[in-house]
DNA sequence: CTGAAAGCGCTTACAG
DNA sequence: CTGAAAGCGCTTACAG
């Protein structure tokens, strides 16, 4: 099976190569039966045209990336990035456009040369970029290297209005949370929360904060690094604490909510009724652990459709649009059920 | 910034484009002086050359695909499946090779018409397959469409000669499970297997059959497909059978070994008193459950790395090579546990 | 060691 | 509606 091209087609037919390429794509300027006859023919001989000199013709690779940059460790043990993925996938599959996916472990530079590279290559028409930092470098970078990226969940308080993004509103998040506990009578909580050049981490410090002072609610903020040995840290040290006890604790994801099981386990202490725990993110671990664990659901692949799809329209069309994502529905599990 | 490229490049250093080519492939027919200076520029101008204008020219794409084939909820907790993506992008980052991936639920007719819109576009160089299939059309089906290939995971019973891929001794990893079984008292037990489909259950199944026959004990064999309700549901099933009940249970993976936990709970059983239980495929959730479940632990990320490397072997050299995996180890955790 | 030229397989104005 | 031709940006024999 030498391999057939446009060329082939055309002389098969016996018309020229633009015309099967207006067919091909759906452009004017064949006659309906010209185009049939080719759609016909490169059906039959099972032919697709060359991704890579539709490229180099059209100026455009086809192709979005992503680079998850995070402890491959981390990446393998959090569902979180495994559902965004999959709703990324389907949506950019359904908009022909391929994922070119990329891990790196040595933190933010490789990240950032990786874009440099897939820019200067023309590797891919744009990129997803999540989990924004305070004076994030990487919009300016990417406009500098005029590569598309969309923003996925950005903090509603940091909307850019400059550039594509979905957005979480991490106020009512953390009211609903604050709220609940409130709720189940807890009037000194501590919030273990991911680092604070996350963005989204110091609007959910704020949230909690304004949300537990409203209540007269105490509020201890403890920052670690999302690991679950480091949720397992901070319970021993928030326990050892000299102070009054917390008799709740709000984890910034369900990796150190379990630490955090883990760590009352070892302490002799029990859940909910020595004290509560809540994840701001829900996952199977979330619903396996004895007890259950009370988590904030916010569907990762829903959104990571939606992020991708407002990557594709930029694309196409050059359309910037902030999308704010639903908020988060507290999924109510044993670990804060009230005695 | 317009785009520069090679042609710009050349006019820069007042030499031609094929000098510029060579200096930057590390190809003879330059001067070290030239080759420097053409080095500096693209440095200095932050210029890569372009990835579709390459492929074109040397028919190669500088990508291979993997086509993750499975219902998404179910990927998306199956740390398993991050942990082999993470191995196999860092081989492939490192080979200088981007990785596409396509995630497709409507099984095999989808993941097949991939491949085949892979190879006709010439998109990819190479796929990595896994999930070996009794009579698997995939590897007839890429022979034919000229699409280089790994098959990762191949049971060693079926390790095929014509074929690049790692295998696994399932035989051996039995063994290793059904021994802990016999030692710790165990004389009937059951095997909660994935689809028979997978050649790695059937081996699986016939290994712990063989094993077990030596040691004298009973095996209660129960297909399922890996769901964690149907761990559970297989376990109700299991237990409320009229025949002499099983004292241990094997469970094809780990999720299903977590539906299994909280089937036995619900019976108002425990384990490891009643029911000891072990998983095939170790992960967070063994490791978190209560009781902790015992469980073989494989490496899916230096399994994933050392079959990204076996492709990239195949794309540059043509190398066919069968690499047999290390056997799995045993983590003993409470689950199995004497009282 | 270097340069001019053809070729990779498409797309897209431009003339007919 | 159709065809001849240039162009996308590289690589690679082939002559010098």
């Amino acid at each position: 099976m030498s391999k057939e091209t446009i060329t082939g087609l055309a002389k098969r037919l016996g018309i020229s190569k633009a015309s099967v390429s207006y067919a091909l794509n759906g452009q004017p300027g064949v006659s309906e039966l010209t185009r049939r006859r080719v759609l016909d023919l490169a059906e039959e001989l099972d032919w697709y045209p060359s991704s890579s000199a539709r490229a180099l013709s059209r100026s455009r690779a086809g192709a979005v990336g992503m680079v998850l940059s995070a402890d491959p460790l981390l990446i393998g043990t959090e569902p979180h990035y495994m559902a965004m993925l999959a709703g990324i996938e389907t949506a950019l599959a359904e908009g022909d456009m391929a994922l070119m996916l990329r891990m790196v472990d040595k933190g933010p530079v490789q990240e950032q040369s990786t874009y440099e590279r897939w820019a200067g290559e023309r590797k891919v028409d744009g990129v997803l970029i999540f989990d924004h930092l305070h004076d994030d470098p990487r919009p300016t970078l990417l406009d500098r290297l005029g590569l598309p990226f969309v923003l996925h969940s950005a903090p509603a308080s940091a909307a850019p209005a400059s550039y594509s993004g979905t957005t979480t509103d991490h106020a009512v998040d953390a009211a609903t949370i604050v709220d609940h506990l409130h709720d189940r009578g807890h009037r000194r909580i501590a919030h273990v929360s991911g680092p604070h050049r996350f963005v989204h981490e110091e609007e959910r410090i704020r949230g909690v904060r304004e949300r537990a002072a409203r209540h007269g609610l105490e509020v201890v903020q403890v920052e670690t690094d999302y690991a679950l040995t480091s949720g397992h840290d901070a319970v021993v040290t928030l326990l050892r604490a000299p102070e009054a006890p917390v008799t709740a604790m709000v984890f910034g994801n369900d990796l150190m909510a379990m630490g955090g099981l883990l760590a009352l386990r070892e302490l002799g202490l029990r859940c909910p009724d020595d004290v509560a725990m809540v994840s701001w993110d829900d996952s199977l671990h979330c619903r396996l652990a004895s007890p259950a664990v009370t988590a904030l659901s916010r569907n990762p692949g829903m959104q990571g459709r939606v992020a991708a799809e407002l990557l594709l329209a930029l694309l196409d069309t050059g359309t910037i649009q902030t999308k704010p994502m639903p908020h988060g529905e507290l999924v109510l599990r044993s670990s804060t059920a009230t005695g």
